[in-house]
DNA sequence: GATGAATGAGAGTTCATTCAT
DNA sequence: TATGAATGAACTCTCATTCAT
């Protein structure tokens, strides 16, 4: 009898939009952004292909919001990270977060990285992974100083390169990469 | 009809072939595959749609002859290094040859990449990279245990990984990469 | 539950009814009306897509009761027209209470003379359509007859075409139309 | 064996081009733009849904195309009066021509009667159409000056407006309107 | 060998309509 | 009475592929 109520409204949207997302992140993930249909994303998702014009304008603003959401969630380890004590400590913890996230994360992880070799495409989700890069670079410096490391900027590229390319290996071979050890190999050489 | 035509003919058709595979590299690197239509390659190219069904019979075939390409480069590269006498100098050889592989092909570099984040959807293709990989890894700890490195294995790991992540790196921020320096430390770290 | 509420019920009814039918005529008059969608009636009206449903049963039926509408406004016009003595006077009225309704109603003017091109397409609206001038001409003849015209059938349709040919031009070209002048003009011919 | 030369493919070109655009006439005429879908005209032109694309890179470049060969045409048929001497003899011809070109291009005067009422959506065509009638006004002006009548400027938007009543009511009601008998009775009016 | 007109399946997108609440 | 999430058919448009010449 009585409408649904604002709020009834808002968690229903909240699901369906977590379904499309989810789904589109998984196949994204797996298939390419272009290689993966609308159809295919709402058949999975168990909803009907308007149903996603319901929350996003565009097939790349589904994407965006994704990308949006993995760069809040790498965010979010960061800032947990940097609640801790700067030292020989903190660069451990984010070394650990790091590898942590990449096995978490895979899924984003893998689109990212395919996003990245698309910039041209996708102007806009490419200047957001410039900027981290931009970013990332002089914090992790930064932190190889304060950890007491020599040559700090140095190693900011060498460090930043190996966690790229063990998670460019993640991604493509899967658990083949002996992630723990190489973990294990970097906190001993940077953090001790 | 004569001898002579024929090979004329021969050359017409390798010149062809050329400008097509050469024109799909540079696009399906910077554009991606999917995103890449046979119609624009075949512009750019300067020949018709038509033709590049005389040498290709889909377009998935033309992607696996510049893969093919691509391999057979580095292929060629591995070989020559392989002529060398086993030793420190190899292994600075090594590396040396692959950063120049890097700046040298960036496209086969680029477009390798992506195709390697999309294996299901090339599955010879991925073969093909999982192979790389496998005989990769072993093969570099080898080189590193012939040029007297203790714990060769672990890094062939760490080896093959910054590898991957400065090839990475370059190919999506480009020459902001600092490669040379990179290099430089490297081999310093490596082959000293 | 009471008498009174059910007449308050009532009223509400006509005012939602109201708005809907009143934002639809603006969208259909200023797009037409298949550009014009069901959502944006709905949000320009300030209810839900799903209360038209309550009012009208398709998009069709919202047109036609429009289209009826104006009609019934016409027919009020020309009642009250018939209402004055028969003469030149009346012909005069007729004239005055046209170009009354041409602007008073541009809306209604723009929306049927859109729906006169589309008749196949509304089979029912192109019934009452050609009906108006089946009526129209002759009592206009009738009308030019008892004010003393000769030929009064030819002016019929002279007059008839000058009035549509005038309304066409005020809906597309707007205020660039000189209304008031035209109007004089043919008083002055017709009524004199 | 030999390719099609040049010229072949442009004749092939144009059949395929005329009969699209024939057949897109004939159907935005009847239902309207908005109301005929590109499968439609595909289907009555016996050629495929994606060749129209080969022509027209939208269904609205289609309309414009159309558009400008209906306003090509009026401009044909003006020409071809103007060339005549100047007086009552012309302005008779501009009368017959006109009512001529109304009854030839039935499409045409449909179809620009449609989109006249739709301005808003196709802002190019409610240009040209504007502009037609910012020059077809004064032209009559001089015309009707020239042929010595007084008040040419009153007459002239008294003869575009019956013009356009009568173009109305032909395309509407059809051979219904006398159409004979009003020319003969404009001319008489006018060129005597 | 070479062309480009033609096809049609399938892509992204829109929208009238339904229905649980 | 009133809401808006959900549907799915139909839309515009793209593109790998075919084929007559």
């Amino acid at each position: 009898m009585s409408p649904r109520s604002t709020a009834q409204f808002e968690e229903i949207r909240q699901q369906s939009r977590k379904k499309i997302v989810n789904t589109a992140l998984e196949l994204f993930a797996k298939q390419g952004f272009h290689a993966t249909s609308i159809s295919q994303i709402a058949k999975q998702a168990g909803v009907s292909k308007g149903l996603m014009y319901n929350y996003f304008d565009t097939k790349e603003e589904l994407l965006m919001a994704i990308v949006v959401d993995a760069m809040e969630e790498g965010q979010g380890f960061f800032a947990q990270i940097m609640e801790a004590k700067p030292g020989k400590e903190r660069l451990r913890l984010m070394l650990e977060m790091t590898f942590h996230y990449v096995v978490e994360n895979y899924e984003h992880q893998k689109l990212l990285a395919s996003l990245a070799l698309q910039m041209d495409q996708f102007p806009e989700i490419g200047e957001l992974i410039r900027q981290k890069y931009t970013n990332y670079i002089p914090m992790l410096a930064e932190e190889l100083r304060i950890a007491g490391h020599p040559q700090p900027e140095k190693h900011a590229w060498m460090l930043s390169a190996i966690m790229d390319g063990i998670g460019l290996q993640y991604v493509v071979l899967g658990i083949a990469t002996p992630l723990d050890r190489m973990k294990q190999d970097l906190i001993d050489e940077y953090c001790s």
